[in-house]
RNA sequence: GAUCCUUUAGCUCAGCUGGUUAGAGCAUCUCACUUUUAAUGAGAGGGUCCUGGGUUCGAAGCCCAGAGGGAUCACCA
């Protein structure tokens, strides 16, 4: 492999380094007393610019930049918190005859991306930049490669951002040691599932964890990632969907139990499509799917203000301010469609249904029924007008074989989606618990299966042999984490909310 | 899978209609500098112009094929 003329350097530095007798890996703990970005906020100063505060600290990260003037330097080291500057000077480090530390160690070896760590007092420059005046210096791992250097002014204006998709991506870990605010990202996802978390925990729900490796893949309609387990010789998927074991669960005695789901999905990327996503599933016995949209409304309106902090339930998308606060306007399906097309589908037939979408210049197939048609009309003429959270109820029965026959609306289930700002981020029902019908349902997607439709559902004679057993009235939904994300971060891709979306391989 | 855009130094980018030895800033190297902050001043090095063919006296630039990335679309969450 042909390296660049600054790694070599680097490799040469990282030599003379150990030829100084220094191990440039060392193993031992390093006490850490703070964090830059606490220094940064917390530092009080007395007449002289010494911190009252902050007398010794000691911290360490990686070295990002630095001005040397001859026997004295700035410097900037970055942890996991931020950046705070240090202030360098040769007798200090090197007080005694030998000065190598300074002039040969810190000067020339020391590459922008090395660990060190320091030990000294804070105090304030003159031009007010809160430092560390370092007194020990210690040095705690080689960088062999040179980062991207992001320099930022006082107005906050960046240099050089380090910004090619392909390499972002690729090398994520670059990305987050350069760009803040990736950073940031990655963390409000974090808060964002660990909000959920606390939400459903305080309504006393169970974390579970169900199969991720499927002999069935069930609870969806999507193509599944195949692959083969030797020892019992048969064909396994990876998970489209934990529903219909979240279901056992509740069979089983579980009166509401939750998961955070990794799905695999063997279809199309782009922009919100990655082939592996994260989704949230909660099943609670005895409730049905109106209990659920004041449950969501509640969850949406928590986690988005702990992300935010503080009582914002807001976000903005796009250009739109999206409050969260509830309630969400509840539309059924068909009065959605009246209501931004004009057309009344209630009670059409496939044939009718068939003319409203010709005047409504929706594309049709012939295999299509009049669950798709409808589903058709909806994706074209409604789904992107629904900004603020919008629960759209009541879907053809077509389109949803887990979900309960509505109790008054023929031809309709109890199952409603959110939309927000125009996409949709949950989906739930009144769950299907009569076996009888849940059979009729699995042998409608076997026929469909048989026609060609890969995305059906196969039959799951476990699943039916727990239904049997009896299954309380049960609502449920999942939300897509990915989704969520990306709307609470103000993201447009889906890659910029997955550490490591996926890549096809480098060249 | 389709269409369009894109790929030049470690990073961010110029590079005209095809014409000397492919440029800049940052980074790197050498020298100077003890309160700088996009540090500064002086000098230097660094290139498979994505890959492979072709056209041409001559290709980073044109043509063909391929690869990666992005956008739009289709499928989907």
């Amino acid at each position: 492999m042909e390296r660049s003329e600054q790694e070599l350097v680097r490799r040469d530095n990282l030599t003379k380094i150990r030829e100084l007798g220094i191990e440039p890996f060392p193993a031992a703990t390093f006490p850490i007393t703070h964090l830059a970005k606490e220094i940064n906020e917390k530092a009080e100063f007395g007449e002289d610019n010494m911190s009252t505060n902050y007398q010794e600290v000691t911290v360490a990260g990686r070295l990002m930049a630095r001005r040397i003037m001859g026997k004295a330097a700035f410097a900037s080291i970055q942890d996991s918190s931020g950046r705070v500057q240090i202030y360098v000077s040769r007798d200090d480090i090197a007080p005694g005859e030998d000065k190598a530390l300074y002039n040969t160690l810190f000067k020339k070896l020391l590459d922008l991306g090395d660990f060190i760590g320091v030990t000294g007092h804070v105090f304030k420059t003159r031009t007010g930049e809160t430092s560390i005046h370092v007194k020990e210096f210690t040095f705690l791992g080689k960088s062999l490669r040179p980062l991207p250097v992001v320099k930022t002014d006082d107005e906050g204006k960046v240099y050089d951002a380090f910004s090619d998709l392909e390499l972002r991506y690729r090398q994520r870990y670059v990305d987050l040691i350069v760009n803040p605010k990736v950073k940031e990202v990655f963390l409000k996802r974090t808060k964002l599932v660990t909000a959920i978390r606390t939400f459903l925990d305080g309504m006393g729900m169970i974390e579970v964890e169900t199969p991720i490796l499927q002999a069935i893949h069930g609870g969806a309609a999507a193509r599944p990632f195949a692959t083969h387990h030797n020892t019992l010789d048969m064909p396994m998927y990876l998970r489209i969907a934990n529903e219909l074991y979240l279901k056992r669960l509740i069979v089983g005695g579980f009166d509401a139990v939750y998961e955070f789901s990794k799905n695999f999905r063997n279809e199309g990327m782009d922009r919100t499509h990655n082939p592996e996503f994260t989704a949230i599933e909660f099943y609670v016995a005895y409730k049905d799917y109106n209990w659920m949209m004041d449950t969501t409304e509640n969850m949406l309106e928590c986690i988005i203000k702990a992300v935010n902090g503080g009582d914002n339930a807001k976000v903005m998308a796009d250009e739109h301010e999206i409050n969260f606060t509830g309630p969400y306007r509840r539309l059924p399906m068909a009065d959605a469609i009246k209501e931004f097309t004009g057309e009344d589908i209630n009670g059409a037939d496939e044939d009718e249904l068939r003319a409203i979408a010709k005047r409504l210049h929706v594309a049709l197939d012939k295999t299509m029924g009049r669950g798709k048609i409808i589903d058709e009309i909806f994706g074209d003429h409604v789904e992107a007008k629904l900004i603020q959270p919008t629960f759209i109820t009541d879907y053809p029965v077509e389109m949803s074989p887990l979900t309960k026959k509505h109790r008054s609306k023929e031809g309709l289930v109890e199952r409603f989606e959110l939309f927000v700002n125009g996409k949709e981020i949950a989906n739930s029902y009144s769950e299907l618990n009569d076996p009888i019908d849940q059979r009729e349902r699995f042998e409608e997607q076997v026929e469909l299966a048989n026609r060609g439709d890969d995305e059906s559902m196969p039959m799951d004679e476990d699943f039916l042999r727990a239904l049997e057993y009896g299954m309380p009235p049960t609502a449920g939904i999942g939300f897509g984490i990915d989704r969520l994300v990306m709307l609470v971060t103000g993201q447009k891709s889906i890659q910029e909310v997955l550490f490591f979306p996926q890549m096809k391989p480098e060249a």
